[in-house]
DNA sequence: GGATGATCATAT
DNA sequence: ATATGATCATCC
């Protein structure tokens, strides 16, 4: 087996996620003829495109939903010891031009978070790769009231970039939703045009949820079981 | 231990 | 060049 198809609904995503719960990430590799390297240092993403390839995910490379048709977005979510997220979750590249006409209803952030499928995996430098666990999947989209939070995170943002400020924006900013460095490095370098038409030159940045929203995203979810 | 800023690999 | 997949490295 080296390929899977595209699901076709929600509940088939879901009880194929639910499939890999309590496997192991060597064991899933294994069954796609994939070597798990020693560490993540040079892979980051090694292991969310691993489950991206093991549940049939389309979109990949797009600014769009991994599952595209079904408006679903997987993101992997790696957890510490105490089994809650240790890291922030990467969105999307924050846009820099074609500012005019963007709004919150059209974003490709709003988009992915819209539904999402957040797959456990276990984390932590202690436990190696190949045995670390998928855990238990779970379908989400936010609530009205963590949509308008997004919401407004994510336009105070972009009013800054509209302003020529992506300078001033760190990422202490936005109560879910921040704004930190995307790049290869931080010499690279990105164009932004201002509300004026004014360009300027500036790091690629990134959205991503901050691990303090994740951590109470899981929390709300099994506090309920 | 948590948050911030920096960085790595790959696809198109 | 810019999108995807994220975690690493370091400071507080």
């Amino acid at each position: 087996m080296t390929t899977e198809q595209s699901p076709r609904s929600e509940s088939e995503l879901v009880a194929r996620a639910t499939a890999l719960a309590g496997e192991s990430v060597g064991e899933i590799a294994a069954r796609f003829d994939r070597k798990t390297p020693r560490t993540l240092n040079k892979a980051k993403g090694w292991i969310g495109e691993l489950i991206e390839l093991a549940l049939g995910a389309t979109a990949h490379s797009k600014p769009v939903p991994d599952f595209e048709d079904l408006g679903i977005e997987l993101k992997t979510i790696p957890l510490n010891s105490r089994l809650t997220p240790q890291e922030s979750t990467f969105v999307s590249t924050v846009p820099m031009t074609g500012l005019v006409g963007l709004n919150w209803e059209n974003c490709t952030v709003k988009a992915k978070l819209n539904r999402v499928l957040w797959v456990p995996v276990e984390a932590g430098k202690d436990i190696p790769v190949a045995k670390r666990r998928i855990g238990m999947p779970m379908i989400w989209s936010p609530s009205a009231t963590d949509a308008e939070i997004l919401r407004a995170d994510w336009e105070e943002h972009i009013e800054r970039i509209a302003l020529g400020d992506i300078d001033q924006i760190d990422a202490r900013f936005g109560t879910y939703l921040q704004v930190r460095p995307k790049a290869p490095n931080r010499r690279e370098l990105t164009l932004t045009t201002d509300t004026s038409g004014t360009l300027v030159s500036s790091l690629p940045r990134g959205f991503y949820l901050r691990a303090s929203f994740t951590r109470k995203i899981l929390a709300d979810k099994y506090s309920g079981c």
